[in-house]
DNA sequence: ACATAAAAGTGTACCGGTTCCACTTATTTT
DNA sequence: AAAATAAGTGGAACCGGTACACTTTTATGT
């Protein structure tokens, strides 16, 4: 445990100023001769000098790291979503610090205290709905946020990555229903979210089309933690005209949901057709292979950093962006065309 | 977009010194006056004021973020790892920084040479093998490095935390061995990896116990990356007197084996018994259900972040610390009893 | 009432970088 | 050869907190 060099020490090794060796540090920012600069260079090297990111950070506000807020990295979605927006981060040389909320107003809270303490450049978060004022003041004070996935509808001046769950929930609804299935049920995220709301709309919209009868019974709402979906599905199943689809649209849920068809010994899809918005390896594995919604988590992780670091490079645009991309409906085994017995 | 107040402002506005002010933000560093806290405490408020960590940490090396690298947060396991991990960083007022390597060394040695430069307090990291010099500079400097899931044998200073490799793939062949299987192969990840080794040896000990003969032909590497799992299975079922059982102790090509395994059209278990090392929910739902390796990941997150923050929090011992911790064996339904037919 | 101790508050150096400006020396221009 | 220009370097202020040494105010004891 050695005590570390500093700037100084470096200096006074190469018989320079500190002047010198930090123009050394940041190329560009003056000239140094060619013989100083490589012995400034050994110097450091040999010394085991490395610049303190929180010295430098003291002078200007940090573009060199972002945050990245989510409701919870154990599942799937966010966590592919939390890889690719590191790799995204730190081929721009930028370092993201992760924080979780599980769903918690308090947490959240207190986890943006700790960002604007860091005077992190941007966010890249899933809101959980509430404490408004403090993402107001997040962008009065210049950070970028993006909301990924979600977006909180009172604030509509914050930028927002998501796939389409309108059309998602649509076409998946529709390909149901072009599979001859008339009673289609869906189990959705919470109605105060927006992604809740866009895809049982889409759903709707295809119900519609596709002239069939919309019946309350068969939507239901989960939260995104804990146990709600499974409780859905079973709610679902034991109402007078049972759905012969289900459309699983709440991400979060999927595995409960499965679980409880499962253990209910339901057959799959002789007797319940499924589409799941989950695009996991494991959903090919399955028996039947399950008919999915893709996300295209890439994607939503190049835009949200590319929207996170753009007012910072540069870029100050008045408006919000909404950037929606398309996911993709996989068809695999667990749809099956139903034949009117009745 | 306005300019940050900063704690001079807060003093000039509540007409008090700076240092009060900087005592009302750090409770026990010295007498305020109660009426003095609560004005401070209100321009505060008024003003949006909140201290800069970067200037905090100026001061002391910050005990305040934990660096988080791993391999790869796509992988489930070390997505719940990190989810873990950052919860229980939390529960301390920890930050995390999340770097990933894609298992890369180059990518690594960047990774570690921003957390020298931030200066973190410690360090839980799934290590690439290589980059010892730097591993060994981060030592030396102070920073608290813990390795997780995986070692480096010649880095044995470094604590570590694991699960029990060699007992777990012991208990898990010794399963299959009982259930009469007699031709018991193994996919475990690199022949240089610690976790790869450990296993083998456990799988080598449980024939040896069970009196069965050991077949170098029976026994696979996969990388932790890419589709050499899938490979590797293949390469198992062709051989000339082929498995009856299969242990896949390579965590990160579970999917991989699996996919490869459904698509050659393996009868699981009536051609072949299955353990894998993966616990997500998933491997509850597949047909049949899978028989599993349970890592208890909660262990392994509280124990690292332990660690990583033990000799700052004052205990500096000597020795290195290894935590194993032991994982438990699911039985579900993915192994079949074998009849002694020849 | 007066000494004395405790509480409250102030001034300022310091952490480790960056950068502006002044200064010296070398090179080019006319 | 004198003057103008450019290259290389050094000194010191600054960023925004923290903490030590010190002064002033208030409370306590006899």
């Amino acid at each position: 445990m050695q005590k570390q060099p500093t700037i100084r020490d470096v200096a006074q090794v190469a018989g320079v100023s500190v002047a010198v060796v930090s123009r050394v540090l940041n190329p560009g920012s003056g000239p140094v001769a060619e013989a100083t600069r490589g012995r400034v260079n050994d110097v450091m090297k040999n010394l085991g000098y490395h610049p303190r990111t929180a010295a430098r950070e003291l002078k200007f506000g940090p573009p060199t790291t972002l945050g990245l807020l989510l409701a919870d990295v154990s599942n799937p979605f966010f966590a592919r979503l939390a890889d690719r927006v590191v790799q995204e981060a730190h081929a721009r040389g930028i370092q993201v610090l992760l924080m979780t909320t599980q769903e918690d107003d308090q947490l959240e809270s207190e986890r943006l205290a700790t960002l604007i303490e860091r005077r992190v450049s941007g966010i890249i978060a899933t809101p959980t709905g509430n404490n408004l004022a403090i993402w107001k003041q997040l962008q009065d004070l210049g950070t970028d946020v993006v909301f990924v996935d979600r977006s909180i509808p009172s604030l509509p001046e914050v930028d927002v990555v998501s796939i389409d769950n309108f059309e998602s929930a649509r076409s998946a609804t529709a390909l149901l229903a072009a599979h001859g299935h008339r009673r289609i049920g869906i189990i959705s995220g919470p109605a105060a979210s927006s992604t809740g709301r866009d895809r049982i709309a889409g759903y709707r919209q295809a119900l519609e089309t596709a002239g069939l009868e919309q019946d309350e019974l068969l939507i239901r709402h989960a939260a995104f933690r804990g146990s709600a979906g499974g409780d859905a599905a079973s709610a679902l199943l034991s109402i007078e005209e049972p759905p012969t689809a289900l459309v699983v649209a709440n991400t979060a849920q999927v595995t409960e949901v499965l679980r409880r068809l499962s253990h209910a010994g339901i057959d799959i899809p002789g007797t319940l057709s499924v589409i799941v918005f989950e695009d996991s390896p494991w959903t090919e594995l399955m028996t039947p292979a399950l008919t999915i919604v893709r996300q295209p988590i890439d994607l939503l992780a190049r835009h949200s950093v590319q929207l996170a670091l753009s007012n910072t490079q540069g870029k100050t645009s008045g408006e919000p962006k909404i950037i929606r991309v398309a996911a993709e409906l996989v068809e695999r085994s667990s749809v099956a065309r139903v034949h009117f017995t009745k």
